[in-house]
DNA sequence: ATGCGAACTGTTATAAGGTATCAATAATCA
DNA sequence: TGATTATTGATACCTTATAACAGTTCGCAT
């Protein structure tokens, strides 16, 4: 188990190593990280937050890069399904992902205050969930796994 | 642990119940429900299925029982926030809750094949999502858990 | 190097999901 | 009964997402 978000941490350094990982990852994998799919991982991980695929439009526009809904959007779908960003379905939203390109099902931590998320890592597939999948006989593709709450920081201020 | 959904039911005797515990719920706690609410309840309980804000609109308007959007969206408020009724997330789609009113954290499973629907219930927060909340300091007031795959039925077909 | 198919981009149009606002009405209770 | 609150009705609007098709670029095999 691991948890990214509710730390302090070296952010130029993040993104440069995020970034890095994702251009690994499609070399390896003989996929195509055009400039607009790059700009929007990019921005995604510059911000560090999860913003609306409209947001992310609107920076492409201002860079010349494409203003039309679709733009966005299947940049995002190509980034989703290569799993170095995620989307939040609780908020529409998408993220950068904490470990591009890593198999992974990962759980999200939304705080309803400071709208910080983090990204946590579990085989989730492997607790309860697993254990009602089985029990149903059903076969788990994809997992949506949201907690909505306050972060320790906010849970410290509202007391 | 309790999962429904992939088996054959009385649903005729499964509508009538989890109606009058909806009335009962109300009752004791002093809720209103009116008659759009109440309809809006029948309806997905009658379809037994997930259902778009709008499908029930539809079904509303050709009752005479409202029209416009926010007819809709704030029966489903309603029953959403008294738990009569839950929101799947990955889908913008509500369904009849299969033990509404009593305090739960529901799963679903959704089978992308044939979009059936089950609902089960753990307390996941127990599990690996909750060991990742009190890893990270973070309160958990709301999850959403959703699986998406193939239920028993589609995956003996697809084999 | 050239031509072919597949993948990607650009553009238009529109579908689907959801909310803000304010006026009118109905229920509750002092 | 009158004040208060919850609910409904209606208009307008905003956000999120996709369909469809033409044009372009890429990667590869000849």
């Amino acid at each position: 188990m691991s948890t990214l978000g509710f730390e302090q941490h070296d952010h130029s350094n993040c993104i440069q190593g995020s970034l890095a990982e994702v251009e690994n990852q499609c070399k390896a994998k003989g996929l195509r990280l055009t400039p607009v799919r790059r700009r929007v991982m990019e921005i995604l991980l510059d911000e560090h937050r999860a913003m609306g695929a409209y947001d992310i439009l609107d920076r492409l526009r201002a860079e010349g890069l494409g203003s039309q809904p679709p733009i966005a959007y299947r940049a995002l779908d190509f980034l989703v399904k290569h799993r170095f960003v995620h989307k939040i379905e609780r908020l529409n939203a998408f993220i950068a992902c904490g470990h591009p390109g890593e198999w992974h099902a990962p759980v999200f931590l939304i705080c309803r205050s400071c709208d910080t998320i983090a990204e946590a890592h579990t085989d989730i597939a492997a607790g309860r969930l697993g254990d009602v999948a089985r029990d149903a006989g059903f076969e788990i593709e994809r997992t949506v796994v949201e907690a909505e709450g306050l972060c320790p920081k906010c849970r410290g201020e509202a007391s």
